[in-house]
DNA sequence: CCTTGAAACGTTCAAATCGTCCATTTATGT
DNA sequence: ACATAAATGGACGATTTGAACGTTTCAAGG
C-alpha cells in the first residue's frame, strides 16, 4: 500500500489518472499543475490539485489506491450512470453498510465534474428521503438509516481533502442550533462554501444560539450558515434567532438559513439574508456574495 | 515567543516539512540550512532557519509551534512533562479551532507508535476534560468546544484510514443509544477494534436499543461496545439494556460497556461482558477475547 | 560514577526522480 | 488526402531521495 500523504510524487499522479509520467511533468511545467520542489528539484504534488486537475480535464481516476484515496468497485461507468441510478445505488450501498460503494459512486459524480451542490442535493438529499421512505415501511431499521449517515459524514471527510485549499479572505461559518444533531446538512454547506472559494469553520452540531452569537463576534464571518433540522421549541427559536440576526447584521455577515423544521409559518417570524431548500439555492446565493466580495476588495 | 527548546534536532524539523530525516541532514551539510553543532556533533537546527527553509521553497510548513514539542517517549508516565506539553498543545489548538495544529500533534504519537488507546485516554481525552473545566470557568464557549469535538472526530476519521485494512474474521460494531449524540469516543472504540485486528462497523449515534438489538441479530458481532454519554430515562434505559444484553449472549456477543453516564449504581442494575472507564481497559479486554477467538479459530 | 535506552551520527545502497531527446500518435489546416 | 503542427509516451544517464546499518552521543536514574 503507499504511503498516504498530503503530497504525491509525479509518478503516483501520472498513475493515478492514468496519463504518462511525461505528459504530467510537462503539465506542471506549464503551470498547468501547481507544484513544489524540493532543495533537490523533485516536484511534489498537492494531492487536492492533482484531482482538481482531473476533474477539469474530465480525466478520470482510474486508480485511486496509488494517491491514498479508497479502491475502486466495478459499477457505476462514470457520468453514463446519471444521477438516477446512481440514487438507487446509493440507497442500497448505504442501508447495506457498503463503504466503498457508496464511495465510489459519490467520488465518481465529482470527478465527473458534477457540482458538489447537485452531487447534494440530487442524489444524497434524495437517496436519504428514499431511506426515510423505507424506514417509515419498516423496510429498514433506524440503525441502517444512522449508519448510512456515519459513512456519507465520512465520505463527506474524505471528499473535503479533495478540494482546493481556499485562500484566507473570505470566511464563512456555520453549524447546527441546540437539539439538532443532524450534522449531513450542515457538512454539506460547508464544502458548497469551500467549493466556491470561501474558507470555512463548521462549528459543529447542537450549539445554543447564545454562543452561535458569540462566534459571530469573534470570528467575524462574511457568511454564517445555518441549517435546521429540528426545533425543540418555536418561541424559543424565533426570539434567539432574532438576536443571532441582529449581530449578524451589526457585523456585516450574511445570514443563510436552510433546513426542513423551517416552516413558511415560521420563517415570516424570522428576518435572515437569504433561504434555501437545497444546496443549490446556497449556492446560487453564496456565488453572488462571493463575486461582491471579490470586486469590493479589489 | 522566546523558548528555551528553540534549538531543534534533525528528526523534528525533518518531520515538520515532510521530508526524510536523510535528506534534511544532506542540505544541512549542504549549507542550504544554516546549523550549529553539540560539542559532540549534533546538529541543532534554530527555528527560524527550518520555517524560513520551508517557506523559501514553498513546502509545507506545519505549525511552527510543533517544532517546539519535545519527544514523548512510550516509558514516559502519565502525566510526565512530555504528554503534558501535548495536551497543552492539543487544548490551545482546538480551543483556537487549529486544525492543522492539533492533527499533528497526535498524528506524531501515532506514527511514533504509541498505541491508541493511550493517546485518547492520556492526550485526547484529558484535553477535553481540560475544555470542559474552562467552559465551567467560563474560559470558554460552547461552540470552542464543539468545533474541538468536529476537529477530532475528522482527525480520527483521517487516523482510520492509516490503519491496515484488518482482515474480516471477527466483528466488533457499536454505537451510542437515543438521546446520546456524543460521538467521539465510540468513534475511539472503533480505532481500537480495528487496531487489534477486529473488522468494525460504526453504526453510529443516538440509536434506540430495540435497533441495536437488530443490529446484532443481523450482524452477529464478536463484540458489541457501547458507550453512554448521556441517559434520558436511567428506568428505559436498564430495562431494554436488559434485553440488548439477552440478545448478546444468545448471539455470542461480547458486550462491552463504558461511558461516563454509567454510575455506580446502574451498573449494578445491568448484566454485561465488561466495563472500561478507558479506552486501554477496551484493549485489554478485547486483546483477550481476540486471542481467544483466533485460537478458537485454529 | 556507571548503566541504560533513545536519539543522532555518518555511511552505504537501491529505488525514484530529474531533464532531455526522440519516435509515435493525434489534431489541424489547406 | 496530404502536410504540418502539437501533444503524448517511452528511454536514457545523471542526480536525488529515503531507508538501512553499526557506531557514537546524550540525558536520566541507580
Amino acid at each position: 500500500m503507499e504511503k498516504t500523504s498530503e503530497l504525491v510524487s509525479p509518478r503516483q499522479a501520472a498513475r493515478a489518472i492514468d496519463v504518462s509520467e511525461s505528459s504530467l511533468k510537462r503539465w506542471c511545467d506549464q503551470g498547468l499543475i501547481q507544484t513544489t520542489r524540493t532543495a533537490g528539484g523533485h516536484r511534489k504534488i498537492r494531492l487536492a490539485d492533482i484531482v482538481q486537475f482531473a476533474r477539469e480535464r474530465g480525466l478520470s481516476v482510474g486508480d485511486p489506491e496509488l494517491l491514498g484515496l479508497p479502491p475502486i468497485n466495478q459499477h457505476s461507468a462514470p457520468g453514463s450512470a446519471g444521477l438516477q441510478s446512481a440514487v438507487a445505488l446509493l440507497v442500497q450501498a448505504l442501508l447495506d453498510g457498503s463503504e466503498l460503494t457508496a464511495r465510489q459512486v459519490i467520488f465518481d459524480l465529482y470527478l465527473a465534474k458534477h457540482p458538489l451542490s447537485r452531487i447534494f442535493d440530487e442524489l444524497i438529499g434524495l437517496a436519504f428521503r428514499e431511506i426515510g421512505e423505507r424506514w417509515a415501511c419498516n423496510q429498514a431499521d433506524v440503525y441502517q438509516e444512522r449508519r448510512g449517515c456515519e459513512i456519507t459524514q465520512r465520505i463527506l471527510i474524505e471528499l473535503r481533502r479533495l478540494q482546493p485549499v481556499p485562500p484566507l479572505t473570505p470566511l464563512a461559518i456555520g453549524g447546527t442550533i441546540e437539539g439538532d444533531n443532524y450534522s449531513l446538512p450542515t457538512a454539506m454547506c460547508e464544502l458548497v462554501m469551500r467549493d466556491l472559494g470561501f474558507q470555512t469553520i463548521p462549528l459543529g452540531t447542537s450549539i445554543p444560539i447564545a454562543s452561535l452569537v458569540k462566534a459571530v463576534q469573534h470570528l467575524r464571518p462574511k457568511v454564517f450558515w445555518l441549517s435546521v433540522s429540528h426545533i425543540r421549541d418555536d418561541i424559543d427559536f424565533v426570539t434567539q434567532f432574532a438576536e443571532l440576526s441582529e449581530i449578524c447584521g451589526a457585523n456585516g455577515t450574511a445570514l443563510v438559513v436552510g433546513g426542513r423544521a423551517l416552516t413558511e409559518d415560521l420563517r415570516q417570524r424570522m428576518a435572515y439574508s437569504a433561504y434555501g431548500d437545497t444546496m443549490q439555492h446556497l449556492e446560487g446565493f453564496a456565488k453572488t456574495l462571493f463575486q461582491a466580495a471579490a470586486v469590493k476588495k479589489q
